[in-house]
DNA sequence: TTGTACGCGTTATCAG
DNA sequence: CTGATAACGCGTACAA
């Protein structure tokens, strides 16, 4: 009568409740609960038989009423921009495993890079009544600030650094990598560089701007320009090509994020420039696919691992109660150098010597 | 007295429940709950007091206590192999906006490639009491389907199809995928072909083998080679140089996965070998640095997006009770011909040519 | 529109 | 010291 199918054995059944395991044992819901999180101590008899009827129910406590009744939660919420965005997975992976380590489970969201539904999807995960809550916000404005100060709950902002964080903050040394990597080129020898940045409208990207402009200045290098290139990868090129119609090529280029990278990678190929002996290239964030490229990039790596490590931390310190002033941890960056940077060409770098 | 530091604001204080939103609007719980689910109607005057009064206190409703007291949710667990690989992430992402059309919220848990470790997630998700589950068996054992038979709830198998499933799949052409790829260097002219495997214990890497051998068949080329890299992408390299030590090269090299795709072109770069020129390469799965690699590699695309939205659109109809029977869905790939591969170089290929 | 029983696991209180 | 009884948390839904 009712599906005759496979799916027969799929009919939603209702899992065992702890009232089910304490019949099938003999026992009273109180022992079962007791024997079962090892609260008051059993007689090995007794919790024997529970721990056997509880098996064999497949008995798994419902996590509802569980945090109904207890009023706390070992829910931690994180919110990232994007989900496209391997730099972010990676993030969300390191601090998955760190959730597993602590015994906390973490939900994850994603903003879709729109503060409005960052909004949303933050009002949904304010229903979970997590722990505690990890935030890459999607714009620096961070508009959610106010909802997420409201909740007064223990958070901690990664990564994107806004003005009005109010609370700790894990990022990492932005300027001091940029002009890292414009060092590297200047000690090369480079004097025209074009920075291709996502969007200035970001801090982070604002700061590592910052560092090769500071760069540039402490070595009497002409100001660079900068390019936006937008969040996604695939505007880049037309961007770029546009800028180049305009403007003398430099012998250097320095993407600010992994997207640009991978835009300025792209347009570079299809103009048929060889990398590094036309124009040298430093990317942004340092993946498995940048080794294995023709050439290898040279490249900033952020520690993804110690951010996602040091944030989950330091959510755990205030989920315990720690109550010091904020605090902003500034993590270092390091300089992949590989093949893509050179020298610059002959030709075009001594025609812009004398500005 | 207590943290007089700027965490001030951040002390644990209670949520407004239903009740203090009835109090303040001088109203009884019951309409509160009825004002702001939309059941049953009120005076628009009394509805507009209590959302003021709701809105005043941010109020919302606590998760597990509706869950518990409706006994169904809008929970879907997601389990996948790794949060590491891209493909999954990428999987992930595009359930995650399935799941906000439709109003559901997910829940993500990796398996850390271990069948121990996917069972322990596992028995965590279904303490959500989850309406549906979408699984990727890290092992086609597939360790956990008697677990999730024994749950009696709708689940949907997806990428990696294991004889065991019991339940509705989706997954792709693996076969004709590998074959098509086969036939695309047969054309060229290649005739020695080495495949780059991750591991021949999985389903999918296997259909895809078989792919392989079926066109190579069909056309009297001989049997490739296979060689198994493992689930990294680091250890490749030194796989291949082994390999190669005791071999002839090949003239193509099919990489059956997008890490034995990286970690074969991270090979042939440190060897010096030049693509297409000395080694045509076809890669799989389809991401943004395969374009903008020098050349661009010639790949499999996978459809992510069909696959997961199949996948949801299946569960959803179970969780409405849908109950034929199971259904096996594979979705078919395309080829994205670049610039990898070509014609093989003359002299390796002709002295291979009288077999 | 309201009162209130209910769902399920936890824990304080009480009995053996 | 072991084990049982019952109140409780919060939102929902039915009866009144």
């Amino acid at each position: 009568m009712t599906g005759t199918g496979v799916h027969e054995d799929q009919e939603r059944r209702k899992p065992a409740t702890i009232r089910d395991v304490a019949a099938r044992a003999g026992v009273s819901v109180a022992t079962v609960s007791n024997v079962l999180r090892g609260r008051k101590a059993s007689s090995a008899e007794v919790a024997a038989r529970v721990r056997a009827a509880a098996a064999a129910l497949a008995y798994q406590a419902d996590r509802a009423a569980a945090q109904l009744r207890t009023g706390q939660t070992d829910i931690v919420a994180v919110i990232v921009p994007s989900l496209d965005n391997p730099f972010f997975t990676a993030l969300v992976a390191v601090i998955e495993q760190c959730a597993r380590r602590s015994r906390h489970e973490i939900i994850v969201a994603s903003a879709g890079n729109e503060p409005e539904t960052e909004a949303t999807r933050l009002r949904a995960l304010l229903s979970w009544r997590p722990a505690g809550i990890i935030i890459l916000p999607c714009t620096d404005a961070f508009e959610t600030q106010p909802m997420l100060a409201a909740a007064h709950l223990p958070y901690v902002v990664l990564d994107r650094l806004p003005a009005n964080a109010g609370a700790d903050c894990i990022g990492t040394e932005n300027a001091d990598a940029a002009a890292g990597a414009t060092a590297h080129l200047a000690t090369l020898g480079h004097r025209s560089i074009l920075v291709a940045a996502s969007s200035l409208a970001l801090a982070n990207i604002r700061e590592r701007w910052d560092g090769v402009l500071r760069a540039c200045a402490a070595r009497d290098l002409p100001a660079p320009a900068v390019l936006e290139l937008g969040l996604g990868f695939d505007t880049a090129a037309a961007s770029l090509s546009g800028w180049l119609a305009r403007h003398a090529r430099p012998s250097a280029i320095i993407a600010l994020t992994n997207f640009t990278t991978l835009g300025v990678l792209a347009f570079l190929r299809e103009q048929g420039l060889n990398v590094p002996r036309d124009v040298s290239l430093v990317g942004y964030d340092d993946y498995a696919w940048m080794q294995a490229a023709t050439p290898p990039v040279t490249a900033v790596r952020q520690p993804v691992e110690q951010m996602a490590e040091q944030a989950w931390a330091c959510l755990l310190r205030r989920i315990g109660g720690a109550s010091g002033p904020r605090e902003e941890i500034r993590l270092a960056c390091n300089l992949q150098v590989r093949d893509s940077t050179a020298p610059p060409p002959r030709e075009p770098s001594t025609k812009g010597r004398k500005r």
